[in-house]
DNA sequence: AATTATTTGTGCGTATGTATC
DNA sequence: AGATACATACGCACAAATAAT
């Protein structure tokens, strides 16, 4: 035989599920339970106080007790969760620094990952966001050219209320979420274009296939090079993954540069390898080759040549990442950004 | 008057505290209490249910009611918090790049706090804490120099066995917590050391008042210029604060530099100002004052002159600070660190 | 191994205090 | 001020689990 308390919680428990009590000031006295129940007042008051201390109804003395507001509008917790590839090196400590500087003003704290661009992690820590409480997400995502498997649980996270921001690439599946990227078609356009204008005519480059920034900066490339009636020659790209960086351009740079006059490089930190490599060689950079990257890092000021790289102002990314998390929290509509990106002309072109 | 209950539970709270009954089967039984306290057997139970559900005590039926393990090991949540002055500017990111390179090997991430060196906003952040769970703290402590109200709040968070490692600066009243910092009085003799060296006989200095770093710099400053024998002159030095640096500098410089061929500065920031307040006043930089400073940032570079910095690798600092939080983690003892400085010659000497 | 004493769990009745409306 | 509703407190009886005999 069930004890009587216990009888009486999961009656209480159940009418509740069952909205029989709505919140607010709905159950009955203790002394009417008691009648209705065929019970001791006493033992009404162990069951309701051991629901009090579920938190599923509250007391007040003289008043009564209430149902408690069932589903409590999601509490901040003044965190936000940023995702990125890394955090540290490159444009990342620029990003998150604009992240920083709009989430301060709103006082809230960003609580930082690093996925390394590797599936995995990512997956480790959207299962630690599950249990974690933050009030919202800016993401970079993660090999954003491949089927990604951690798509669903991103969907589960939206599905409780949190409001996403994708930065720098987003998944294709998730385009719906706000994200502030760069223009990357419209960049890889513009490296052609500037380079073409600069007497170059045998082109080749160098992309990274693994996340959509690569795939996007590589159409823009191929759109201008056919605008500009330009062969397209599948030997003068090459395609290189995270895991794979310096292996694949060590091995294949020779190859697509054959014949040509201007690389366009997915990014500083490659187009340094390949300004390594190619004073190596003995290749005059910008009389043979001409080279053009991507981020305008300070990677790009570094190198033996100062590198020409298209420019996106990196903290005003993350703050209008940061700016677009702030007004979904406080319900407002927000549009996704395409950022262009600005050449700045240096050394080897 | 107090009810009996609250009167039982706070008695037999204070009684286990101090060891009377110790973890095990140990409290009266509850007729006992009834009879000792002079109270029916009901009010006991009810003190008894309230402990329970705390997690004081447990009651088994047919056995009694035995102290629990008093403190169950703090269940960890992955994530540390590390308060800074700032996050995205000066020094900050390199020193951030460090502590998140270690955090991330030990699958732990940081939550940033910035208190733009505020006693308010550290204030702010402690109680935020309080409720937030993370498994330890990397500080740089606010105004170091001046008394901290906020120190109850870090003993509080420290008695509930939270580690806590200061990092650039800490309270003298938690001195016994580990801290990795500069050697800063010893950076202040080098660097009157290295001037002395170069010719230089009259010296002048401009330090922070409100934080530990700025006086332990000060100190040595003052103490070399005791052992050579120079004379010391309380119109050469010139203290500001967080909140008046500009206009401290731009009303005293003059004043400290009459008559003096050398500069020590508090740090890059404050150095980079007076150059270009010296720049506009014709002062020949080093010919008429030789400038020494601190931090060797990216600002020691940026000025017109590049100053003579002297440098502790912020990185390594960092990294030092997060080993030692996930060696305490791991219950080591730690010990506390003193970096030195190392002098960057450059062309303000 | 069964019995018994002990200890907590469940349940009822009553009386009085105190906050709320 | 009074009615209402929860809070505190005591007393009693019996059930169920445990530990010792």
């Amino acid at each position: 035989m069930k004890p009587k308390y216990l009888v009486l919680m999961e009656h209480l428990r159940a009418a509740i599920e069952k909205g029989v009590y709505a919140v607010g000031e709905k159950l009955p006295t203790e002394y009417e339970l008691a009648k209705t129940m065929n019970m001791s007042r006493q033992t009404v008051r162990q069951a309701l106080s051991l629901l009090e201390s579920e938190g599923l109804i509250e007391k007040r003395q003289g008043s009564g007790t209430t149902v408690r507001a069932a589903r409590a509008p999601r509490p901040r917790t003044g965190t936000v969760a940023v995702i990125t590839t890394y955090i540290g090196e490159y444009i990342f400590p620029e990003m998150l620094r604009g992240i920083e500087s709009v989430l301060s003003k709103n006082s809230v704290s960003p609580l930082l990952y690093a996925t390394y661009n590797r599936i995995d992690n990512e997956q480790r820590i959207l299962n630690d966001l599950v249990l974690k409480k933050v009030d919202g997400l800016i993401v970079e995502g993660t090999k954003t050219a491949l089927p990604n498997p951690n798509v669903p649980l991103y969907r589960k996270l939206l599905d409780t209320g949190l409001p996403i921001v994708f930065i720098h690439g987003y998944y294709p599946e998730l385009s719906q979420c706000v994200h502030v990227v760069a223009d990357d078609h419209a960049g890889g356009m513009e490296a052609v274009k500037y380079l073409y204008g600069r007497g170059r005519r045998h082109f080749c480059g160098i992309f990274k296939s693994d996340d959509m920034q690569g795939l996007r900066r590589y159409s823009g490339f191929i759109e201008q090079l056919q605008k500009l009636k330009l062969p397209i020659n599948d030997d003068h790209i090459l395609w290189y993954t995270t895991e794979t960086r310096e292996q694949t351009v060590a091995m294949g740079l020779g190859r697509i540069i054959d014949g040509c006059d201007a690389l366009v490089c997915y990014n500083d930190e490659i187009a340094l390898q390949v300004l390594e490599l190619l004073g190596r060689e003995g290749i005059q950079i910008p009389s043979d080759l001409a080279v053009v990257s991507f981020d305008n890092s300070s990677y790009s000021e570094l190198a033996p040549i100062k590198i020409t790289s298209l420019a996106n102002d990196e903290f005003l990314m993350g703050q209008m990442a940061a700016k677009k998390l702030m007004g979904l929290l406080s319900g407002v509509k927000e549009a996704s950004i395409k950022s262009p990106w600005k050449l700045v002309e240096k050394d080897s072109t």
